[in-house]
DNA sequence: TTACATGCATAGACGGGCCATGCATGAGAT
DNA sequence: ATCTCATGCATGGCCCGTCTATGCATGTAA
């Protein structure tokens, strides 16, 4: 995995695991891990300060819960947070078409 | 432009338009900007170092020459730079096959 | 003579992923 | 009993590439 590459899309991919339901970190690495076919594989040092980030920013919003002896902090998407999904979906696609465009590969959309 | 999304990706982006012909730094920057459709606008503080950094690397070589009054410094793809761009574009398309895994995009290959 | 395109180059700011580490609990193995 | 591993959150400092700003030089057009 080439970690320069991940730069500026970790967020986006907090984001789009959030976004389907209120999750926590351990588990959103383990999501984008399996939606991934375990290309991607979040650090702690790269997972929690996007999270922190994310929240600062009202991105996402965050409240505590205790499962089995074990403190989870979960995270749910604010309206500022769909929005800023969108957008960053929206940066992927373009950037994604720009890079293929100069590769001359095959744009299907 | 996701300035963010552009790391790793230069490299890359430089390779591949120096493997079709020699060429020099202001014009590999007019013919990213033109393939990607105006979305990439290479900086001088990108392109530069990136150049010096592949050339250091031994995937580019490089010739000076002057065309109407103006220097201009040309670099080559070595057999090495070949292999480091197909290197890249396979890290590139493992890559965007992972976010578009998270996103739930379809994937057509 | 002013402005802009061409052409190369660097210094320093900036910021986020990574490594290593720390702490805590529960379950299963030896 | 003890050890290891999975779970779960968190941080400090390293690292390094992009960006902004700047500098210099030449040719052409307004």
């Amino acid at each position: 995995m080439d970690s320069r590459l991940l730069w500026g899309a970790v967020e986006m991919l907090i984001l789009e695991v959030v976004s389907h339901a209120p999750t926590y970190g351990y588990e959103i690495a383990q999501s984008v891990a399996l939606h991934s076919q375990g290309y991607f594989d979040l650090k702690e040092g790269s997972l929690y300060p996007a999270l922190h980030r994310l929240e600062q920013q009202k991105l996402l919003e965050s409240f505590w819960q205790e499962v089995e002896g074990r403190r989870r902090k979960y995270y749910r998407l604010s309206s500022a947070g769909q929005a800023a999904l969108n957008e960053k979906r929206s940066a992927w696609q373009a950037f994604a078409r720009g890079v293929n465009g100069v590769l001359g590969a095959q744009m299907t959309q």
